[in-house]
DNA sequence: AACAGAATGAAATTTAATTACATAATTATC
DNA sequence: GATAATTATGTAATTAAATTTCATTCTGTT
């Protein structure tokens, strides 16, 4: 059965199994949604377990275990347990963990830690490659960018600033709305607008976006690919990210961002050639003189 | 059978099979070394491979590979796969990797993920537990405080502003070096001043650092433990990031260092308890009147 | 409400792994 | 250097596990 009938759940490249069941959650069925959950919860039990155990422990017939191990790409059950076991990587929690009042410093941080490194792996799965070849292709031509974000984006537009100010281009990031509202209006053909936003929906950043879109420039958005952000772009880069909505603050999000701002940049640097990372390199030693010297290592903690 | 019999095979703790395959092969009995050579030389397949197949390609009979997983400590066959599946570690390459001319849009957007995972990881090892809790005491207590860094570490400042100032406490950030100076000159009991520095040895930042210690006020420093910063402060969260120095763009230390921003927001906000979460909550529905409502999903990349 | 389509589980089937047992090889002992 | 003891190996039987088939139950749609 080439698997065309059912809903097959979209695996990338054959690695980490556990981000992919982790993306692939909201989208299950009942009882694959159960069998996730337990897998989740515990993946290290589950490579030990044998399917009769897993589909006992989430409540499910045997066939159904199976049928999500075809699902997901596996050959089988066996083949499934492999790939689980090859993704379990020194005792990292998989499930996104919610801080609570519990919590101690010897919980919390790591918590934190997990949340954004499973953030990363799941964007490492669903990496929007042409996405960002095209973004990087309208940011190399560009004569003027302008990187806008608000709230947490801010911090993002800032650093995407701080980076692409190092090329000849001109940058600027601004948070104040009606800086937004003027500099889009006046968009020009080889301007690029850059917005950041994770939901998409912040009524400045969309407003902005709709503006710049009307002038001819390019309008690049670095957002949920289904919000009126996307909709209102030339380029999206749309990316999964599984935002712990009860968490008030840490946003794994914007971590997620960041990289793949370093990623825009690279990509930039890359098709410059040569020149490019010269300029780069003498950029980099421009800053030394800032620099206390180099001193014996002598810890403090 | 209790296996007490026939000549076990060593195994140190679980993990890393591979390892003690390789070590044990010269005290292997003749169809145990046949079957060890297959398996070393593509463990990648043996993983795939059905007891049947391993079998046929060592040339020897199926109980005999069965015998010697046992041996090795695994229950089973399947057991034995599990094991070797899990010290051949998923897709992540581990060492950092430096992006150079020949990379394109299919191995950078990856390497640069694989590092900062890489770099959370590490984190993750040597979590400076003591240093978090004593700074989110700090911060807790503090009346005012200022983020203070420059460069990359500017928007780490200023996304540690913004978490921050969610709280009632008076936040600040400035990068001019003047601003620096005077408000760390003009420190107060109950300040604390935070610096943010990958390499602790950026000459305003220390200077700052220095001025501001002699006012009585608490001197914070998320920096390298062997640093004239951290030799200034009063309490260092010392983190060891390895940083690709040949990398003029992706700093891995930032990313590192917004986590650990999180770590503290969270660690301040667990202690002010109920009511600290409630403000929290306030803080957040706030903000929902700036955002559009939430829309059917319709994609767009 | 009635139909398609998908999702699920019970039972049958197939496949794979394990055990029991017999034979061969090795080693030790006289 | 022969022979008993021990260990190693393979064949065939057995058991356990996973998979497929098919009937049933949901779910959403017109």
């Amino acid at each position: 059965m080439p698997l065309g009938s059912c809903k097959s759940i979209p695996m990338s490249n054959e690695s980490n199994v556990l981000a992919q069941i982790q993306s692939a959650l909201p989208r299950l069925s009942k009882s694959d949604r159960k069998i996730a959950e337990v897998v989740l919860t515990d993946p290290e039990a589950a490579t030990r377990a044998s399917i009769a155990h897993l589909a006992q422990q989430a409540g499910v017939s045997e066939p159904s275990v199976n049928r999500f191990c075809k699902r997901l790409g596996a050959t089988g059950y066996p083949d499934f347990k492999i790939w689980l076991a090859r993704s379990l990587v020194s005792g990292l929690q998989y499930m996104s963990q919610v801080v609570d009042a519990e919590d101690t410093v010897d919980t919390y941080p790591t918590k934190l830690l997990d949340n954004t490194i499973n953030a990363l792996m799941l964007a490492r799965e669903n990496l929007p490659a042409p996405a960002i070849e095209s973004a990087v292709g309208h940011l190399h031509a560009a004569r003027r960018i302008y990187f806008f974000g608000v709230g947490t984006s801010a911090a993002v537009a800032r650093d995407a600033e701080h980076k692409f100010f190092r090329f000849q281009t001109s940058v600027a990031t601004h948070t104040d709305p009606l800086m937004l509202r003027m500099l889009s209006a006046g968009g020009q053909a080889d301007d690029v607008f850059f917005f950041i936003s994770h939901t998409g929906r912040t009524q400045v950043i969309v407003e902005a976006a709709e503006l710049a879109a009307t002038t001819g420039a390019t309008v690049i958005a670095m957002t949920d690919p289904a919000s009126p952000l996307a909709d209102a772009s030339h380029c999206v880069i749309g990316l999964d990210i599984p935002e712990n909505t009860e968490d008030y603050l840490a946003m794994t999000s914007r971590i997620v961002h960041l990289v793949v701002i370093d990623m825009l940049v690279t990509g930039v640097t890359l098709k410059r050639g040569a020149e490019g990372i010269e300029h780069l390199a003498r950029m980099k030693e421009s800053l030394l003189p800032t620099r206390l010297p180099k001193q014996k290592k002598r810890r403090k903690t």
